[in-house]
DNA sequence: ATTACTGCAAAACCTTTGCAGTGGT
DNA sequence: ACCACTGCAAAGGTTTTGCAGTAAT
């Protein structure tokens, strides 16, 4: 989902459009880093001048609602968010912790349930950190 | 690694072997529920009268270094420990919450570095709790 | 006798909540 | 003018830390 057809689905619901939620909004699209919730907010502090966690939260939780974006747990205390586009996983390099999206085919296993989301996490060494070594 | 292979790499490092990581880790071995440290800690209190979730949380980054047991962050606000065997992913009811291990075969892309961990997570419901979906 | 371990209390961290005030529409 | 949104301050839940006392070796 684009920019502006994310705010024409806030329009038919409803709901505002802020400043705050704009901004929020182009950080992500423009941005595909997979940030934290602290650095959407730092972003947009800096381009807003205003805004407040619960705010940030607010909006991620909402484009998480309308499945703009996509909730992802890299580790017990780092959560991140991710423009939802096709299915992909996730390299997470453990040195400068940069978030990188991979491709991937699996086949399952005989399976207890009904799977309705899958999430892929490989933790290494990135290949800038691998060249760096030793030279830090 | 076993039970007795731990609790010698203990002794080998000059670990103590005390009544609450015992505990512990029967827990861990005996009941592959992959528990939070919460359920080991609710657990440990019950077998050995006292324990503190300092502890708790102490033996199990202990046994995660060691390579006896895996941190499993399965959403936001729950991690939980896995005792560490050969590779498997993870299925999670939405529904009832447990969690069951399960295989998969899988291809991976480019890769950006060098992987080392890989965390495979599905979410969906389990046949136990499709096969009552309405019922309660 | 050492020195690692336990456990309390307090802190740290991230996320959520309640509520009054503000601002899109 | 409505009512959704913002933002403060406070609370919540989990994990960590400092430190004195305790217990394994």
């Amino acid at each position: 989902m684009s920019h502006l057809e994310v705010l024409n689905t806030f329009k038919a619901k409803g709901l505002k459009i802020t400043p705050q939620r704009v901004e929020v909004l182009r950080f992500l699209e423009k941005n595909r880093i997979h940030p934290t919730a602290q650095r959407v907010y730092d972003h947009v502090v800096a381009k807003v001048g205003s805004v407040s966690f619960t705010t940030i939260y607010n909006t991620l939780h909402l484009l998480e609602e309308i499945g703009v974006i996509k909730r992802v747990v890299i580790s017990e205390n780092t959560t991140v968010y991710d423009v939802n586009t096709k299915p992909h996983g996730h390299f997470v390099c453990r040195d400068c912790g940069q978030i990188f999206d991979i491709d991937f085919r699996i086949f399952l296993g005989d399976l207890p349930g009904q799977v309705d989301t899958m999430q892929l996490i490989a933790y290494g060494i990135c290949k800038e950190c691998l060249n760096s070594t030793g030279s830090r």
